[in-house]
RNA sequence: GGCCUGAUGGCGGAGCGGUUACGCACCGGAUUGCAAAUCCGUGAAGCCCGGUUCGACUCCGGGUCAGGCCUCCA
């Protein structure tokens, strides 16, 4: 099956073809741990998750390299590790750990690799050399910058030109800039701030340089994939193309092609939270961390992949609660068939599709839907087996329902909980077995009063924690 | 000012130039001791104004509204 996907670059949904069919690339930009990542940090790594896993399925999973960096020099870790007067490693180490571990609880896999920058100085170094033996950075007062003049194809994925960004001239002004828009390689670290060995001076790497330098690095140029969230066009990835292209070779008078770096470039689009912004000051930012403790993971993961990743999506508490209902519909069908077994996993077709539709979820979900109906009415074990093991490898697919589903509806649950329910549902069996239906009755009244739903099958009572109660 | 998205039924959200998306909620029926779950079914849509077309939610033009980027940002 073929995989298209939008491609930010040329506009338009293309055909994706790896460069080598062995080793795919995917880079996806991580998060600058000072701190915990909010929801919206989590669309990216949730859609691009499922593009990970749809580049396995589709090349085999030895042949997909996948990584997802972590950025540990930055201003504002300086800041936290200054304010609690710790080394940057004790702020950056806890956080990547968190970040880690939240993740993890939405169902992302761990990427092939997570380079870290602290890791890649001598790399940052060497890339930022060769743009300069380029021609296209030059130093200035400890400063490296790059020439964005010296680049021709500056602006081709953000589809705008110099001229344009000079009227704008939002840029930061300094005097030792050739040009306002020249952005930083590398800068003098400030008094007390960690700082690394250059040619042209002590100090830390500039915003952009990381990626590109890593890139280069661990995954070789150019990659296949990369993948961020849709504010990062500009400037991060039109500056990371700038400097991965001029990295490679001098361009005098040859054509610069930003396809030297990335060949496909993938953005998601933002979560919208009403008529608010999510923003630290509105005190409404909405911590991973957080709301795992509230919702589980698998919830906020669907909700995430509910509308198309480009999409924007709205989230709110109406979104959450459709999604429960709908994961609890799932779940609820895979607990009724427990104990049908399970064949060789291999993805059905509607929801491959679906996913090689430039990772079209709304689309696969529906094949999810009518794979849960099929497997609600099949009428023989053989069609039973066949439908529970498609509906699982829809699940796999998209991350979910590879749970224990009786857990699933008991989460939550104290052990003396269960032992009491348990106990109730023995004493409940038999006043049915004996149509005594009014004591039956009184215990599942009593059950309710547990937050406890009761369901009764052909093989027994199962039962639920009742949510939101 | 420049660039870029989006506007679909009560809610979420896809595809498609002419035929049921799907899910959640609701309603009717089957089933159940009663419920729940499940199944079957009904109802419900395409921001506004033009244009193209035999026919447009789907293409084109204009408008309105909402959001994003241009500065740290998923």
């Amino acid at each position: 099956m073929k995989l298209h996907i939008h491609d930010t670059l040329k506009r338009e949904k293309v055909e994706f073809v790896p460069k080598n069919p062995e080793r795919v690339t995917l880079y996806v930009c991580g998060p600058t741990v000072y701190s915990y990542a909010h929801i919206g940090n989590a669309r990216p790594v949730v859609v691009f998750d499922v593009l990970f896993r749809l580049l396995r399925n589709l090349y085999g999973e030895a042949h997909v390299v996948y990584a997802r960096n972590i950025t540990d020099v930055d201003d504002k870790i300086n800041k936290a590790a200054s304010d609690q007067g710790v080394d940057i490693s004790v702020i950056t180490n806890r956080f990547a750990d968190i970040y880690n571990a939240d993740m993890r609880a939405l169902g992302a896999l761990e990427p092939t690799l997570q380079p870290r920058v602290t890791h890649n100085m001598q790399a940052i170094v060497r890339q930022i050399q060769a743009i300069m033996d380029n021609g296209h950075a030059y130093a200035a007062e400890g400063h490296v910058l790059f020439d964005v003049e010296s680049y021709r194809a500056y602006g081709a994925l953000s589809n705008r030109s110099l001229d344009d960004m000079i009227a704008g001239a939002r840029v930061e002004v300094a005097p030792y800039k050739k040009n306002p828009q020249d952005f930083v390689l590398w800068k003098p670290s400030k008094e007390n701030e960690p700082e690394w060995q250059a040619p042209w001076g002590a100090g830390r790497p500039g915003w952009h340089i990381e990626c590109s330098a890593m890139i280069e690095a661990n995954l070789g140029l150019p990659i296949d994939i990369h993948g961020g969230g849709h504010d990062l066009i500009f400037p991060h990835h039109e500056n990371e193309i700038a400097q991965g292209v001029c990295a490679q070779h001098s361009h005098g008078v040859q054509g610069h092609n930003p396809a030297e770096y990335a060949r496909y470039w993938m953005h998601n689009g933002f979560l919208n939270f009403g008529t608010e912004k999510m923003s630290k000051s509105l005190g409404n930012v909405k911590l991973v961390h957080e709301m795992i403790k509230e919702t589980p993971g698998e919830v906020l993961r669907l909700a995430l992949l509910s509308a198309h990743y480009r999409a924007p999506l709205d989230w709110n508490g109406d979104l959450l609660d459709q999604t429960r209902a709908r994961l609890d519909g799932l779940y609820g069908t895979l607990r009724k068939f427990a104990d049908v077994a399970v064949r060789e996993v291999v993805t059905p077709a509607g929801v491959l599709e679906a996913l090689c539709d430039d990772l079209n979820t709304p689309r696969a979900l529906a094949e999810l839907s009518a794979l849960a109906r099929v497997l609600e009415t099949a009428e023989t074990e053989a069609a039973r087996i066949m439908a529970k093991s498609d509906l699982l490898a829809a699940g796999l697919a998209l991350g979910i329902l590879q749970g224990d589903a009786d857990a699933w509806f008991k989460a939550g649950a104290s052990e003396d909980l269960t032992a009491t329910v348990e106990g109730l549902l023995a004493e409940r069996a038999a006043a049915r077995a004996a149509k005594n239906w009014a004591e039956s009755d009184r215990i599942r009244d009593a059950l309710n009063a547990l937050n406890v739903e009761v369901m009764d099958g052909p093989g027994g009572a199962s039962w639920k924690l009742k949510v939101g109660a």
